[in-house]
RNA sequence: GGAGGAAUGGCAGAGUGGUCGAAUGCGGCAGUCUUGAAAACUGUUGAGGGUCACACCUCCGGGGGUUCGAAUCCCUCUUCCUCCGCCA
């Protein structure tokens, strides 16, 4: 959620900016403005009210001290006028408030300066690219075929006891996606990040305090006995664990890390593009928040880049990274970067972490704030990026490593795999 | 599931109808002392709205009510704690 200040003061340059994703901001900002002017002088004219009933009964406290009850209560009917007049104005208040509020729940993130303009992923940028794609023999198959053919994940089976996109891992299939769990948690550790395990199910309060509400409404599994929410990614679950907080500047950098399950419904998905592994309902991931000084967030976003590249160099997997584009931006997002991973079988790429700044976007629905050095409190800036998403890992990993003798292990999971072929 | 108790500023914790946005301690900030630091001492320090700046308004878990007036009384919801029961 922009901030209103913000948009007070730069509302031509906010127009503009969300140009870049295409997203025509003149009318709705311009009712934002009003609805704000609206609450405003409804405000004044509430605490004038208020202010002379809170004054009348301070008179009628005296009053009653020095026992001049008659006084009093002459004062006593002054104030039930005001009283009638300032439930009006409170309700007239509320409605405004609840409306400006609405009205800034629709508009999206302004894109960072670097953001290039853009419909669709085609028009995203690639800004590096690192890794051979390995020479694969006759008849390389897709990672399907392979899961089958090795018994490592059973699509199937999955389907009769949940439905579509619920797989089951079995055997050295799910050894190696533990061992990538397992991997990924040290790798982020060891640079510093927290580890953490976050609940699965989410409130309405905290859906809202990370963008996914009321936007993305269709996309969570709800439970509605509950009014629960199932987590889309433990993005959710860990920035929420600082809904509210006023931190100190001393307590930047914030740095998360956390394995969970992920859930989407992924409405509207079909196709050859989201066979296998490709698109799931149900998939892990291992995720990295961070929370900081908005001086220092981009220098953070590009320490989280290249902490994923490293991650990326360690598999020995091609991969390249993408400026998203304007039209490519997720809602909430200032600025995002792409990995994808090179599917030599598939001969497509697939996304495998993406890394965003949210600048001060959620900060504002989460009320997340620090004290600055002047004693002021102001929005905090917050920042994640997947660390990596299991299954289109271990796609790249399957298609790409896989030789006629089986599929081997790259070196840094051996050590966690316990096997380096699977055969 | 049953019975009780509780929710107050960054934290701890007083406050049971009017001058309480709220004692005190810790923490934070500024200063004195010190070569520097620590300690000690002095001052300062809740958040949000509003204003050019003041004024002013709101906020003591959420919502509603009583009252001229509510942190304080009543209703309701939520959460936490203790005891009992059940249980991976």
């Amino acid at each position: 959620m922009l901030q209103l200040q913000v948009l007070r003061e730069n509302k031509d340059a906010v127009c503009q900016a969300l140009k870049k994703r295409n997203f025509d901001a003149e009318s709705i900002l311009d009712t934002v403005l009003e609805l704000d002017e609206k609450r405003r002088s409804i405000q004044a004219k509430l605490d004038n009210a208020l202010a002379e009933s809170n004054k009348l009964s301070k008179e009628i406290g005296m009053l009653y001290k020095s026992g001049k009850a008659e006084e009093a209560n002459l004062l006593k009917a002054k104030t039930a006028e005001l009283k009638e007049s300032s439930k009006q104005l409170s309700e007239d208040l509320n409605e405004a408030a609840e409306a400006l509020q609405q009205n800034l729940y629709q508009i999206p993130n302004v894109p960072h300066q670097s953001v290039p303009a853009g419909n669709s992923d085609e028009d995203n940028e690639e800004i590096f690219r690192e890794g051979d794609v390995p020479k694969l023999n006759e008849g390389a198959l897709p990672h399907w075929e392979l899961a089958k053919k090795y018994g490592l994940i059973d699509f199937e089976l999955g389907a009769k006891i949940t439905g579509a996109g619920f797989p089951i891992y079995k055997g050295k299939g799910a050894r190696l996606q533990r061992a990538l769990i397992s991997y990924f948690l040290d790798k982020n550790t060891d640079a510093g990040y927290f580890e953490v395990q976050p609940p699965l199910m989410i409130n309405e309060a905290s859906g809202y305090g990370t963008g996914q509400l009321p936007d993305k409404e269709g996309q969570m599994y709800h439970v509605q006995e509950d009014d629960l929410y199932l987590i889309p990614t433990s993005e959710v679950p860990i920035t929420n664990m600082h809904r509210g907080d006023l931190l100190a500047e001393k307590d930047f950098p914030i740095a998360y890390t956390g394995y969970t399950p992920c859930f989407r419904r992924e409405a509207g998905s079909y196709g050859a593009h989201v066979r296998g592994l490709n698109r799931l309902h149900q998939f892990d991931k291992v995720e990295l928040v961070r929370i900081e000084h908005p001086d220092a967030s981009y220098k953070a976003l590009d320490g989280m880049v290249e902490h994923v590249k490293d991650i990326l160099r360690d598999l020995k997997l091609p991969y390249r990274i993408l400026r998203l584009c304007g039209g490519d931006l997720g809602f909430t997002a200032a600025l995002t970067f792409d990995f994808e991973v090179f599917s030599t079988a598939q001969d497509r790429w697939l996304e495998i972490s993406s890394v965003s700044n949210f600048e001060t976007f959620q900060a504002n629905r989460l009320k997340l704030r620090f004290k600055d050095k002047n004693g002021k409190s102001q929005l905090a800036h917050t920042l994640n990026g997947s660390s990596l998403a299991l299954p289109r890992v271990l796609a790249g990993i399957l298609e790409n490593y896989q030789t006629e003798d089986g599929i081997k292990i790259p070196e840094v999971l051996k050590p966690y795999c316990g096997f380096d072929i699977i055969d």
